[in-house]
DNA sequence: CCTTGAACCTCTAGTTACTATAGGGATTAG
DNA sequence: CTAATCCCTATAGTAACTAGAGGTTCAAGG
């Protein structure tokens, strides 16, 4: 039913000294410790840890993380409050998505110009290297705990 | 024509120690410098710049950015081995653009609920943090300069 | 029960990718 | 020509890990 660090480990594919480096910046909760005091983990810890790793995976820095997990999982919040956090985080996941099909659609072409045996000429720079689309980035003025 | 660092800093939002240590580790060339020893940078350097600080934005690494970089404007270069590199950056972007769905989609779920005047329930850890779809990273497996 | 080897503990130090500061020189507006 | 502003190098600090030393705990086999 519970397990070791290491075996959260091996489940998430998170390095043990990351998984104590979570914990000590608050992103996982400490978890009850065996007479030796040794973690003890379950599956919500495992849970967690998975959406931290993606969403470190994705490019969010630690504090959006923090945002996102006090979002989750606290019902009674102020509504007014999660509305303007998502709604936020939602403009921001569009532009990187936009970004991303951008930069694949790209690739997609180099790949296909190269499949014809033409010169193989990639213009990736081009493509997320103008200023056609500007944008700035998640606002960063929010309580740090 | 050509510019300072400060203005390059100013056209790409990227913060001027931030454009030297690009130029330090090579993500950025080393520019003509003025008869003072300052820098001076063109459109091409911007555009490149542009190219790096969205490619950071998006999580990529240094690592994947120079790979990226080295793909475009070499056009004489093996076609099997571009080939292979396109494709294995086209399914890491496959795969964070089907994360950042989901995500997505469970954030606009919550602002949906909290614009019924629903309970604020939000459970982006589920959407991401479950191991239904299983996948390796892109694989480190690359030569260093 | 007792051993023994793998896994765990804390603590410290190193790495990557920036970011800021100090002390001094170059550029440009008036 | 001078004063404000920007640039230079070099060093040190930060965030987010990652690895190692030195010692303890756990659990499988005898």
């Amino acid at each position: 039913m519970d397990f070791s660090i290491g075996e959260l480990a091996r489940r998430t594919k998170v390095k043990v000294p990351t998984i104590r480096y979570y914990e000590q910046i608050g992103l996982m909760p400490p978890p009850p410790r065996s007479q030796g005091q040794q973690r003890r983990y379950d599956d919500s810890h495992a849970s967690r840890l998975n959406f931290v790793r993606h969403a470190r995976e994705l490019g969010f820095e630690v504090d959006d993380i923090r945002e996102l997990l006090a979002m989750s999982a606290k019902p009674n919040q102020s509504c007014a409050e999660i509305d303007d956090m998502a709604r936020r985080h939602i403009a921001e996941i569009d532009r990187r998505i936009a970004h991303l099909t951008t930069l694949r659609a790209e690739l997609r072409r180099t790949v296909d110009e190269c499949g014809r045996g033409r010169v193989c000429e990639c213009r990736v720079i081009e493509a997320l290297g103008d200023n056609s689309h500007e944008h700035g980035r998640l606002d960063k003025a929010r309580s740090r705990r």
